[in-house]
DNA sequence: AGATGTCGTTGGTGGTCCCAACGATACAGA
DNA sequence: TCTGTATCGTTGGGACCACCAACGACATCT
C-alpha cells in the first residue's frame, strides 16, 4: 500500500541542501527531521532540559537566574526595567519576583523617587545564589556542548548567535 | 523623550548609556546570554515563530506537519506508532489528528486487524497540502538561516546535530 | 482462562510567550 | 492648577508545546 504522490515523483527541484542518501520511499519525515528549525528545537530543548535539571537542585528555574543576573547587575532597579533587559514579559516578572522574594533572595522595596515602582536588590543570600547558580548553569552548558571541540563550540556559538539575531 | 531616572539615578550614571562594553563589576547578565544555552532557545525560538507563521499561511501548526509527514511516509498507520516516529504525546496526537480528518487531510479508520488500533491514510487533498506544507517550511528555514552562507549553513547543521543528540 | 501489555482517549500540569485591562502614580503642557 | 498622556506593578486570559497518569477496550502470551 505504498502510494507515494508526495514529493517523490519529479521533485527534482535545485538538489540543494537535500541530503541526497535520504530514504527515497518517503522522504518527508527525513526531510522535516533535517530541517534547521527541527534540529534547533532539539538542541534547544535538551538545553533546557539540562540547564533546568542543573538550577533545579538549587531549588530554582532559568529565570530565576536570569533576573536575579539582571537585578545583579542592574543594582536597585526597576522591575519594568528588569523586564526590558531581559525580556520577561511583565505577567511573569510578578511571579518570579515573588518566587525570589520568598526565598530571601531579593528584596522589594517602594522607590520613594518614584512610587509606581519597586525597587529590586540582590540580598546577600541572593548573591551567593547567583555565584552557585552560574557555576550549574555553566556545568550544564559543558555537558550540553560536550559532543563538541573547543574549537568546534567556538565556531557553532559564532554562527548560532547569527541565526539567532537573524 | 522622556529620561530614565531608574532608582538609582543620583549615583549610578557614570557617563553613558551602558549599552556599549560589559560591565566589569557586574558581568553576570552578560555570561548568561553567552551561554549556548542561552542562544539556543533564542534561535529555536525564532525558528518556530518563522515557522509558525509560515505553516499558519496554511492553516495548520508545526506538529501538523510533522505528523502529515509521517503518515505520507508510512502508509496506513496506527496513532502510537505515529507518536514513536514523531516523538509527539499520545495525548496530542489525538488532537492533531482530529483536526487533520476534520480538514480532510487524513482518514481515520478502524483497523480491522486489530481493533484497538486506527489505521491513519494520507487523503489526496493532505498529499497535496502537505506539498505546501514543505514548501512553506523551507521558505521559513531559508529565511531562519538568511545570515549564513551555503558553507556556514552545512557546517553549522553538522555541528547542531551534534549537539542536539548528545 | 488469566496475566500482561498495547491501543486510543480523557484529564491534568507546567513552561514559555503574548495581549488587554486596571488602579495608582508621574509628568508635560494648557 | 488642571488635564491629558504615559508608565508602574498587577491580574486575568489565551495560544502553544511538552509531559504524565489513568482508563476501558482489546490483543497476546502462557
Amino acid at each position: 500500500m505504498k502510494k507515494e504522490t508526495a514529493a517523490s515523483g519529479t521533485e527534482t527541484e535545485t538538489g540543494t541542501g537535500a541530503r541526497a542518501g535520504i530514504d527515497p520511499s518517503g522522504p518527508a519525515l527525513a526531510r522535516i527531521r533535517a530541517l534547521p528549525s527541527w534540529q534547533l528545537n532539539r538542541a534547544s530543548a535538551r538545553g533546557r532540559r539540562l540547564v533546568g535539571e542543573a538550577l533545579a537542585r538549587e531549588g530554582l528555574r532559568m529565570p530565576h537566574h536570569a533576573v536575579l543576573s539582571a537585578v545583579s547587575d542592574l543594582g536597585p532597579v526597576a522591575q519594568a526595567e528588569l523586564g526590558r533587559t531581559t525580556g520577561f514579559d511583565p505577567k511573569d516578572m510578578v511571579g518570579i519576583l515573588n518566587d525570589l522574594q520568598a526565598a530571601g533572595l531579593v528584596t522589594r522595596e517602594p522607590d520613594p523617587a518614584d512610587r509606581r515602582k519597586n525597587a529590586i536588590s540582590l540580598t546577600d543570600e541572593g548573591g551567593r545564589r547567583l555565584v552557585r547558580l552560574a557555576e550549574r548553569g555553566d556545568e550544564a552548558n559543558e555537558e550540553l556542548l560536550g559532543a563538541l571541540t573547543p574549537g568546534e563550540r567556538e565556531r557553532f556559538l559564532e554562527l548560532l548567535r547569527k541565526v539567532a539575531e537573524g
